[in-house]
DNA sequence: GCCAACGTTGGC
DNA sequence: GCCAACGTTGGC
């Protein structure tokens, strides 16, 4: 099976790519979706993926990195912690509801990729980022999208 | 801080 | 099942 790629979107003020490089292993469980269209995403990945690790509600937001999925859905325990920010009462050890994935550092790249120049390239015109309304945190890249983003941080 | 867009909730 | 009210996301 082919690797696949996708977009996961994190507040930098909250957990940022620099974040991730400090980490142990420079990995760590991407907790806290609570979209179900976020969430099937998510179970859809597979070990080996890659993913653009996204910095929302920056100044200025953009693409910041890649990081490769470590590990497949499991139950995200933080749904059933009354004391976690992104607790659900829908949730428990029983029915975990919500699903994250494991993720490593792959590449931090040598500058951000603006949002704004993002939507200057052609190639990415169909992109589910630059859709107007566009919140999902987590969606599906295609790999000519990738590349074209790949490109952009290197280039220039 | 504003607000458009979208998702969720809950009354009916 | 409809839909109004409400909450959240995230760019600006």
């Amino acid at each position: 099976m082919a690797v696949k790629h996708w977009l996961i979107k994190s507040e930098p003020d909250v957990f940022s790519i620099h974040d991730l490089a400090k980490a142990k292993g420079r990995r760590t469980n991407w907790e806290g979706v609570r979209n179900y269209q976020a969430r099937n995403f998510l179970r859809a990945m597979r070990q080996g993926d890659r993913c653009l690790f996204y910095h929302s509600n920056a100044d200025p937001p953009g693409v910041a990195g890649v990081v490769e999925v470590v590990r497949e859905a499991h139950p995200d325990p933080t749904a059933w912690d009354a004391k976690s920010p992104y607790h659900d009462p829908k949730a428990s050890p029983d029915n975990p509801v919500w699903s994250m994935v494991d993720v490593q550092l792959l590449e931090v790249f040598p500058r951000e990729v603006p949002l704004d120049e993002l939507r200057q390239v052609k190639a990415l015109a169909g992109m589910e980022l630059l859709r107007r309304g566009s919140r999902l945190s987590v969606t599906p890249v295609t790999p000519a999208e990738f590349r074209a983003i790949v490109k952009l941080a290197t280039s220039r």
